[in-house]
DNA sequence: TCCATATGAGACACTAATGTCTCATCAGGG
DNA sequence: CCCTGATGAGACATTAGTGTCTCATATGGA
């Protein structure tokens, strides 16, 4: 699947590139963009119409990765507990790209928002709520709210690791621990 | 000190517009913010250098609120659990602009970080610190990571008002309960 | 070999935002 | 009453980023 040697650009390719770079510096040009892709402005633009298509089809991109963390992380089987240990496991490098697409998506305040991100807060807050049901969550904190909740702590602890100040290797037990259990230190497990 | 009948303008008026304006719509331009505040562009101009200028006297706004807040919390007194609750309780009005300065802040990347962060981080972890030594919070969750995951979740908690899917009264619950308890139901108290 | 095609480089116009300037106005103090 | 000083309005140049265009080049297939 790997047409190095073509001429043609590798649209996917592309994509994480400006990804990458988004996810550091959200502020980046677009001739920055075509830059860290290793193509000119020229091609970037042939591919993608401008910035803001740019910007959607990495919207795009994450929401994709993100249905693939859902798919993967099952979060039917086993506890909701378990579910939620995968799906911070799956999703966990989609984290960096998540948070910029998180904060990007302010800025659309009043425009259509992709209803890709509802089917996923959906999903999410589907498993919140299994937990609930079976017990094994608290009821007195919405589903709604664990899944914001959770979009936050990835990003911080996306960032916490960006900047060095974390560990990659910590980035799952700290947010899993810290969603599931909280600060408070248990008597008993 | 107070020349409000002068027509001097109050610079410190115009930086809580500015705030509450930024909050919203975090690329607001220099245009609206003079609007906001309800003078023209060239008197903003004249208190203010520039947009870096204003977004410098945010970030000193936050701070000094930020620092209000810690000693309104009285972080010393009284179990960690309640310090952080107070700390929360007193952070809330000024969540909006934090997450408005903890989103510009990546973009300062290599340049020099306001030293007034440090400090509060320091306060914050501290008090983490405090909680882990009189055994009431786990100690396998850094102070550091506790301290970015409160800010995380402040961010969460205010875009969730913010976005009108969740109540402004459960700001304060939300956050600490997950915070501090996490989503794990207890057994007991 | 020759051709179709995609790319890279760069020029260009357009836009939005910024920063600076001038000038008229208006309030308050001397 | 007049003068000082701050403001509002708006013109203006500058900058950065974008989007579009052309043309030369190089690759891979027919």
């Amino acid at each position: 699947m790997d047409y190095a040697c073509l001429m043609a650009v590798d649209p996917e390719h592309v994509l994480r590139a400006a990804a990458a770079l988004l996810t550091r510096k959200s502020t980046a040009t677009m001739d920055e963009v075509a830059k860290a892709a290793g193509i000119s402005r020229a091609t970037l633009h042939r591919h993608f119409a401008g910035r803001d298509a740019l910007v959607r089809a990495l919207e795009s991109l994450g929401i994709a990765e993100c249905e693939a963390a859902l798919d993967a992380a099952r979060l039917d089987e086993g506890t909701a507990s378990e579910a939620v240990r995968r799906l911070v496991a799956a999703i966990e490098p989609a984290a960096g790209l998540l948070a910029f697409l998180y904060s990007e998506n302010q800025l659309f305040e009043g425009e259509e928002l992709n209803a890709g991100w509802t089917l996923i807060d959906d999903r999410i807050s589907a498993l919140f709520r299994r937990g609930q049901l079976g017990g094994e969550f608290r009821i007195d904190l919405t589903p709604a709210w664990l899944t914001e909740a959770l979009y936050g702590l990835l990003a911080s602890g996306a960032w916490m690791v960006h900047s060095g100040k974390g560990a990659p290797k910590d980035f799952q037990h700290m947010i899993v621990e810290l969603l599931l259990g909280g600060a408070l230190r248990r008597e008993e497990s």
